[in-house]
DNA sequence: AAAGATATTCTCATAATATGAGAAAAAATC
DNA sequence: GATTTTTTCTCATATTATGAGAATATCTTT
């Protein structure tokens, strides 16, 4: 098995060594954390620069994201269609509900936040769009790992286990198993401190018109808000909300259709 | 002088070739657009695939762009000194004007569009994040071509020329360089129907710490509603945001400093 | 079901190009 | 002016990308 794809990997290497923790690095940091000599790094930056793919503080002369990534992020933006649709529920969701609401989609192994719009109230849950986290912990994560094949879960534990983030987080693989059977049976996943110490969400699984998994909706916030005796509410909220964004998704089932 | 770093090249190709007009495409489709042999074109998707910088519709077989370049994108965005400065301002900027509100920088030799708060009014200008517009047209536009080196503007007059965009737009270098000037003198752009008919917009200049110019700010809609009496007005407001936005990033010049 | 169209994968010999050490220049910093 | 850091350059060689075409798979239509 020979190598391929050589150039296209360590392009793609030094794209994704920039993440929020490094949203900037020298082209010798580069070099030194994906060990590539310092010459070819520089070729490679060079050529990423002209591109626009990576930009250059002429200050610092430390390397960062381009512009010409920040305009194809919108691209996709642009055609993310759950996302378009969902943007009107979203909002009123979140004007009923005062609390945060966050739009996640599968990505790899983790949880993407695609939209989020912040409680207006003063001690809030914040996310950022395009901020990840694995799938096992949260309740907007494991509504998308909920839904998915029973060979991706395995995968995904093999791969990459199910690493403590917080006090409640599950780590063992049979109780996840069970919490996501649950989730499945009632529609909905809750979650507790299970990613950040005093955070609480409930969320809500989003279809497409084939009944496909899209996306997971979810109203989050301190856990003293989420899980007191207003709990219910929320959740009928969230499950609501997500069924109309699947409706309009094209989805069918469950769905009173007038014809 | 031999090719260099072709397949990076053609990699950049491949997602280049996706934009607003196309936000997918087929592999063949790609393969003759590019006229690269479709057998190579698969394998460059195979690999973005697999990174996830694009994805694959099931149904339609179609590629767009990746949520990998959507999350790399928002980190761009986050990073982005002028947008998170500018956010508070630009929102106050909106509800006073009452009409749209566009943040713009330069990108290679067009504007790109980096924030827009969009007018609550019905008839009201529109624009999304990401897009992007030839830098000798439109306020928004010609406010950031004015500063640049008299270098910059020769080589895209060369390069790109000046396209009849509507029916207003400059495409005699001379004018254009007498526009320009008339906008450094004045500190502000106008325009009317430069891009768009019946659009009419006022802009001013956000400069850096440095003195760089940085972002162009501009106030953009129906032209009757920009360009009347009311136009003095708005330029106004234009210009009292830049400015203190420019502050907010360091920029000393003009500005009331006290101790 | 069969035929036709379209999409996708695979192989392999060869040409083409990416590679990286190290020297050296340029720029920033002390 | 000295020192550190950043950046560019060269070049011989091994490595890998290349693409035609055949084969297979998948979807569409009849």
């Amino acid at each position: 098995m020979s190598k391929s794809f050589t150039s296209l990997e360590k392009t793609i290497d030094i794209l994704c060594s920039f993440d929020m923790e490094h949203q900037d690095r020298s082209a010798y940091e580069i070099s030194k954390h994906l060990n590539m000599p310092l010459s070819t790094t520089y070729k490679y930056l060079d050529m990423l620069l002209r591109k626009g793919f990576v930009s250059k503080d002429p200050d610092t002369k430390r390397f960062s994201l381009g512009l010409t990534i920040f305009k194809m992020g919108n691209l996709v933006a642009a055609k993310m269609t759950v996302l378009n649709i969902a943007a009107p529920h979203i909002y009123s969701l979140s004007k009923r509900s005062g609390e945060t609401v966050i739009l996640t989609v599968v990505h790899g192994w983790e949880a993407l936040c695609v939209e989020e719009i912040e409680s207006p109230k003063m001690v809030k849950l914040t996310i950022k769009r395009g901020a990840t986290i694995p799938l096992h912990a949260g309740a907007s994560q494991k509504i998308l790992l909920a839904y998915q094949d029973d060979a991706f879960i395995d995968d995904m534990i093999k791969g990459r286990g199910l690493a403590v983030l917080n006090e409640n987080t599950i780590t063992d693989p049979a109780e996840l198993e069970k919490e996501l059977k649950s989730i499945r049976d009632q529609g909905y996943a809750m979650s507790d401190s299970e990613v950040d110490s005093g955070a609480g969400a409930v969320a809500a699984p989003i279809f497409d018109h084939r009944g496909k998994l899209v996306s997971g909706l979810t109203i989050a916030g301190p856990r003293d808000r989420i899980c007191d005796n207003n709990r219910q509410k929320l959740i009928d909220m969230v499950i609501e909300s997500a069924k109309r964004i699947s409706s309009d998704l094209g989805y069918m089932k469950g769905t009173m259709t007038v014809w």
